[in-house]
DNA sequence: CTGACTGAAATTGTCGACAATCTTCCTCCC
DNA sequence: GGGAGGAAGATTGTCGACAATTTCAGTCAG
């Protein structure tokens, strides 16, 4: 609750971020109604800024709305999340391909010493704990970042990353594959320090395709029940 | 002007139509202001489904928007384009490579038939007619709906070639390159008809690629006027 | 003449109210 | 008992007005 902002202008703005954050942590559940004026009230603000943020997570995937009806936490499907799928391995294989063009030693460094880090975390945590700590995200949204395309970088960080957490939080935990993910993401960085944008695209799609097989696998056994 | 819609709840989608058919048909020029009132007077509505019209074309990258300033029709730069193409060519390939693996054979061959009327046209019109007269945008707009991938047609239906198309029109007349185009496009189409997605795909970036080369030269030149 | 300041005008952000539409539930007829 | 019809309540779509902010013209000091 508390008030939402302070500056004039930026009420919607704070309001997309909370309901944002609400819904990835499931503290909003994909299905619920979202009201305007229930969240109005909530927010302590009109129904304005409310429609606004509203339709602009619509348009980020989060939210679905019908018109004269209202909007929803967006319930992804087994079909939605093959569409995902494969949206996601075209952009990041490009984003990796320009991240090997474009990346500084320095950077191709750093992006070394997180993945030691990493692995430190693997080994000290129990199985699975790698993917769900946020390992796996950060060093996609590094290489995003590498390839010096903001647009790219855009359409997986704040579109792409958040329907697939909301997808995940939909169909209960998936296990993961920390410890293959992670030698995966040895080798594609070598591939960016090396410079060798082909290989590095190549390894990255290989890698989100691995990650689908295995998601895949999982959600399709579920749906049967 | 004349009245916008009818039907309750659709003032919004209407303006938003109105909006985006007079930036791209350029009876709105880049750089000029988008100001809520005036708008509003001049589709006989009140400033609510203005702003949201506004919001979701500055989402669709149409518009820049400006917080507490408000809208203007955007102004694409030569790094923009860049990124643009960056994005295209990591889209369109996978569409293409995708469209390989699901098209039908009627559907391979309806491709076929829509560059042999292709073909025709380069025939009968004057150099460079094909990519003015939309003979080229037919074509990719086709495969991405073959792509059976409803999120990477609507990424590229609705965001890329409007803002591809705003962009052209703002650096003056660009040739393009019809018949070298028609050509790969060819190339493209017996790649796809024989279910060769890789083979697809890589025609694809590399038609891209050739594109984009061409566009930048006559980009960055006019840019040292 | 240049630059900072001031105040007015114009513009955006927000609000509360009304109209159109959808949803729910009750009634009535078969 | 089941389904069509309809009225009441709830919700979204739209509007006009007010508050906050930006922009611009004019003034004045240096």
């Amino acid at each position: 609750m508390s008030t939402i902002s302070v500056r004039h202008g930026d009420s919607s703005a704070a309001i997309l971020e909370r309901l944002r954050a609400d819904i990835l942590a499931g503290r909003l559940v994909p299905g619920e109604r979202l009201g305007e004026v229930a969240l109005a009230r909530r927010f302590e603000v009109s129904r304005g800024p409310v429609r606004e943020a509203l339709r602009l997570l619509a348009d980020a995937g989060l939210v679905s709305f019908t018109p004269n009806v209202g909007a929803r936490v967006r319930e992804l499907s087994l079909a939605d999340a093959r569409v995902l799928y494969e949206l996601r391995e075209a952009l990041e294989a490009e984003a990796a391909r320009l991240a090997a063009l474009r990346a500084t030693p320095e950077e191709a460094r750093d992006l070394g010493a997180l993945l030691k880090q990493h692995a430190g975390e693997i080994a000290a945590h129990p199985v699975g704990a790698y993917f769900q700590s946020g390992g796996d995200a950060d060093f996609h949204i590094v290489i995003a970042r590498l390839s010096g395309n903001p647009l790219i970088l855009r359409l997986l960080d704040s579109e792409l990353y958040p329907q697939l957490s909301l997808l995940r939080r939909r169909h209960g935990r998936v296990q993961g594959r920390g410890r293959e993910a992670l030698i995966e993401h040895e080798r594609i960085q070598e591939a960016i320090a090396a410079g060798d944008g082909e290989l590095a695209g190549l390894l990255m799609r290989r890698h989100i395709r691995a990650s689908w097989t295995s998601l895949a696998g999982e959600l399709s056994q579920e749906e049967e029940r």
